[in-house]
DNA sequence: CCAAAAGTGTTGTTGTTACACCCATGC
DNA sequence: GCATGGGTGTAACAACAACACTTTTGG
């Protein structure tokens, strides 16, 4: 007779022009690893299918909504929890932070954003999820325009440049850089303009996910590895 | 208390110059779906890793030990198994088909290769992961060099250009096509020549792992495509 | 000598990279 | 008027795509 157990965890990822590259994580409340940092998660409902699992934990534990989620990984070495064994079907997602208060409920005793560069120890297997989440991260930002998933509806060309420097980790050429995501074509340039600290004035642009989207399904491959 | 089962399968693709690429079917002998076909696999044993798991019911049900595997997605939608909830990760792996001969043994009646531009029809949800394995394959096909997996140790030029022919299924300039794999120097060209049908005898090539892997190590970025 | 498949270079076009100065604003 | 960040074009170089004839073998 199988005794596995079937659970989701998430890695959500969000941005800030000022913090970087962050990670939602919750305190446990109870044992095993009680009041260590994990990902958020839990087991999966007999009737729920395993994306809504994945919703219902986000809510409950961070009482957050994300804007893009997909499938990561599946992991199920025989021993990763020390209680039974458990299937974790992992998801990537993908937040705004600044649009989201956190808030712990149920088997979390508290939920905060941490930087990448200055994580805490982790329960279970989770640093392996999260190592597997950040190259996944890695990988879309080249292939897709996945940065606007966490940037702000409306935000200056800056806030895109400073997002693909953090995460390539290098500086990037910003004229090469805006010519290739205005060749794109998928970018609206608005008439408005937002002063974040001294200097010029940044116009801002939003994203035309329908451009993106016929331009996606045509098979067009984005390149904005540079 | 939940009731999910986790079940592992696999989506195994093979390759002959002749016959193009198929993919590896199993007839069912037990209900549901009895008779059908479908693709190997079952249900996850307490104590083994998923791995595991896939290959010994590739070769438990197929008989086959496949050269390259890798995981491809978990389905779990709550209605997906008529008799209880199962989860299954799935399993995406290239043989070289000449290599292996196919014995069905336990909970198969018969196991063979089907062309993937003729199939059957399938059991439960295996013809959604199906193309979600064939999506991969191209896309894996088009950023690293895993026709190799498909090919013999030894094999004539024209053998991968047929292999990237059909799978991005058009044509494509050999010229071009040789130029770009020899420029990334995992290929070695042999003294051997071979003559399969008609015509003027083919070089032999293999490739070199060794190189490939510090090559990807390195950072490096295939691109097939063409 | 004909059919079949293998082998092989050049050129135009396109995309990529490198690079530095002026502009608009707040203080 | 100076500090701060925003905005912009060109030229050299590398990668890609298009293109067709010759070679070697078997029958």
């Amino acid at each position: 007779m199988q005794q596995i157990k079937v659970a989701v965890d998430a890695v959500v990822f969000g941005y800030e022009p000022e913090q970087g590259i962050s990670v939602l994580l919750i305190k446990r409340k109870y044992e095993p690893y009680q009041k260590q940092w994990a990902l958020p998660g839990g087991l999966v409902l007999n009737e729920e299918s395993l994306e809504t699992a994945v919703r219902r934990e986000l809510k409950e534990e961070a009482g957050i909504t994300v804007s893009y989620l997909e499938q990561l990984y599946s992991f199920g070495e025989p021993d990763r929890d020390p209680r039974n064994r458990v299937v974790s079907v992992t998801y990537f997602g993908l937040v705004r932070p600044g649009q989201h208060h956190l808030s712990a409920q149920t088997d979390a005793e508290d939920a905060e954003w941490f930087n990448i560069k200055k994580l805490p120890k982790l329960a279970f297997d989770h640093k392996e999820i999260l190592a597997v989440a950040l190259k996944r991260l890695r990988g879309k930002l080249a292939y897709e325009p996945i940065g606007f998933e966490l940037l702000d509806k409306k935000f200056p060309f800056s806030d895109l440049e400073h997002l693909y420097q953090i995460l390539l980790d290098h500086d990037i050429d910003r004229r090469n850089f805006k010519k290739k995501i205005i060749s794109y074509g998928f970018l609206e340039e608005l008439e408005e303009v937002v002063q974040k600290k001294a200097g010029r004035p940044a116009r801002l642009y939003q994203f035309n996910k329908k451009k993106y989207f016929e331009l996606k399904e045509s098979g067009y491959n984005f390149d904005l590895f540079y």
